[in-house]
DNA sequence: ACCCACAACT
DNA sequence: AGTTGTGGGT
C-alpha cells in the first residue's frame, strides 16, 4: 500500500512539466526515503534524477519498496486537472497495476480521483558516484534558461568556461558568435539573485543546447540553479525542490572537435 | 421598423461568442417580447435557445414580429468591431433584407455603423415544453467549465450522476479513468461559490464532452449555471443573462451502451 | 479585463 | 525558427 499526501500539490505539476519533454516513460521508486525517478531522455543521451523525500510530504505510507511504470505524457495530462492549489495524494494498492491520483481543492468541496494504468518498463538504475567536480556554479535559474534560450538562437552548442573571474558561455554559428560572461557577485542582501563559483581548477566543457533548453524546464521549481563541471565527467544541473530534494540533469560534454572538422 | 438599444453592448458580443461556434446560421425573432433566438446547432444534435426580453433594452420598439436569418460568424465579426462599453444599437427597416448594427462609444465621439445582409433560413421553431427535471445543479460556471475541460482531455463522453451528496462528473478513456465530485455547499457569505442541489430522484447520464465544452463558452455570461436532468429528457445546461434573460443549451444524454460493446 | 509568457504547430 | 493559440498572472 502507497499512499503520498502533498500539500502543495503545484510542486508536483511542476516537477512533471520538467520531465515529460524529456522522458517519455519511466518508472517511479518508492521506498522509505522517499519518491524518486531514474531515466535516460528518448534518445539516451541525458539522464534525469528526481528525489522527493518523505519527510516533504503531509504523508508518507510505503509499506514496500515498488515501482511503478508511468507515462509521464498521460501522468501530466491528468496532474494537469488538479488546481494549483489542490492536494494531490498518490495512491497504489499492493499488485494492483494501476495508480490512482487524487486531487482535493482548498475548500474540500471538489475531490477528484483520477486512474492510471501502470506500464512495465526495463530500467537499469544507475548508480551515479559522487564525484569532485573541478567547478560548480551557483546562478538564479531564470538568468541560466534566459542564457541557453538566447543562445540557441545563434548556436546549437555552448561552450561552458569556468575561470576564477566568472563563467562564460559561448556559441558560434553561421550568423556569428555570441560570449556571455557572468562575473561572480554575492549580493549579500540579495541571496537570490546570487552568482557563486566554486572553482579548483578551470574547466571549457560543450554541450548541446537542445538539451540544456529541455533542463531549464525545471526553472519554476527553483529560484537558483547549479552547474558542476568536470573534464570528462557529465555536466550536473541541479534544482534543489525545497524541503523536499532535488532535480537533477546530467548531459555528457561534447568531444571539442578540432577547428576545422574536415581535415583528414 | 425596428430599433433595439441596449447599454450594456458587451452583453450582445458575450452573446454572439457563446453561440456562433455551435450554430453557423439562425433566425432572430424580435417581438413585442424581446429578442429571442432557437437554433440546432450545425451537426443537429444540440439545440441552444436565447431570451434578451424587451425589457432589458434601454429603447426597444419592434413594430411587428420579424424573424431574421443570419450568419452568425459574420454577426460575430460586427460585434468585436464595437468596444466593450459602447452602445448597441439594433436597427431593420420593414421589408429591409439588411440589418443594422450601430455603435456608440461612451463618450459619443465615435459613431459606428455595419450593415450586413440577411438571409433566408428555414427552421422549424420548437416548441420546447416545460419539464419537471429529476435533479437540478447550479454550480459556479467557471467550475463547470474548468471541469468539462479537464474531463476531456481524458475521455469524450461524461457521465454526470447526481445523489443527494452532491453531483459527479466521470469519464474514461484510454489513458485512464477520472472522477470529479462536487459535494453540495451552501456557503451563505460567498453564494457566487454555492453548488446547490434539488433532487427529486437520482439521475445518471451521459453527454458528449464536445458539445458540454462549447456550451461553457457562455460562462462570461454568468458567475452560475444550471444544469436540469432527467432521464430519457434533454439535459438543460443554462446561464441566466442578468436582468434580460438566458441563454440554454439542449443536449441528447447518449444512449448507455452495453459494457461489452462488441456482444452482438 | 488586459497583458505576458509558454507551448504547440507550420 | 517563427508564428499562432492557449493558459496564467497582474
Amino acid at each position: 500500500m502507497l499512499e503520498l499526501r502533498l500539500v502543495q500539490g503545484s510542486l508536483m505539476k511542476k516537477v512533471m512539466e520538467s520531465i515529460k519533454d524529456l522522458v517519455n516513460d519511466a518508472n517511479f521508486d518508492c521506498s522509505a526515503t522517499g519518491f524518486s525517478l531514474q531515466a535516460m531522455d528518448s534518445s539516451h543521451v541525458a539522464l534525469v534524477a528526481l528525489l522527493l523525500r518523505s519527510e516533504g510530504f503531509e504523508h508518507y505510507r510505503c509499506d514496500r519498496n515498488i515501482s511503478m511504470g508511468m507515462n509521464l505524457n498521460n501522468m501530466s495530462k491528468m496532474l494537469k486537472c488538479a488546481g494549483n492549489d489542490d492536494i494531490i495524494t498518490i495512491k497504489a494498492d499492493d499488485g494492483s497495476d494501476t495508480v490512482t491520483f487524487m486531487f482535493e481543492s482548498p475548500t474540500q468541496d471538489k475531490i477528484s480521483d483520477f486512474e492510471m494504468k501502470l506500464m512495465d518498463i526495463d530500467s537499469e538504475h544507475l548508480g551515479i558516484p559522487e564525484a569532485e567536480y573541478h567547478a560548480i556554479v551557483r546562478m538564479p535559474s531564470a538568468e541560466f534558461a534566459r542564457i541557453c534560450k538566447d543562445l540557441s538562437s545563434i548556436g546549437d552548442t555552448v561552450v561552458i568556461s569556468v575561470t576564477k573571474e566568472g563563467v562564460k558561455f559561448s556559441t558560434r554559428g553561421d550568423i556569428g558568435t555570441a560570449n556571455i560572461v557572468c562575473r561572480q557577485n554575492t549580493t549579500v542582501d540579495k541571496p537570490e539573485e546570487a552568482t557563486i563559483i566554486e572553482m579548483n581548477e578551470p574547466v571549457s566543457l560543450t554541450f548541446a543546447l537542445r538539451y540544456m533548453n529541455s533542463f531549464t524546464k525545471a526553472t519554476p521549481l527553483s529560484s537558483m540553479v547549479t552547474i558542476s563541471l568536470s573534464s570528462e565527467l557529465p555536466v550536473v544541473v541541479e534544482y534543489k525542490i525545497a524541503e523536499m530534494g532535488y532535480i537533477r540533469f546530467y548531459l555528457a560534454p561534447k568531444i571539442e572537435e578540432d577547428e576545422d572538422e574536415t581535415r583528414p
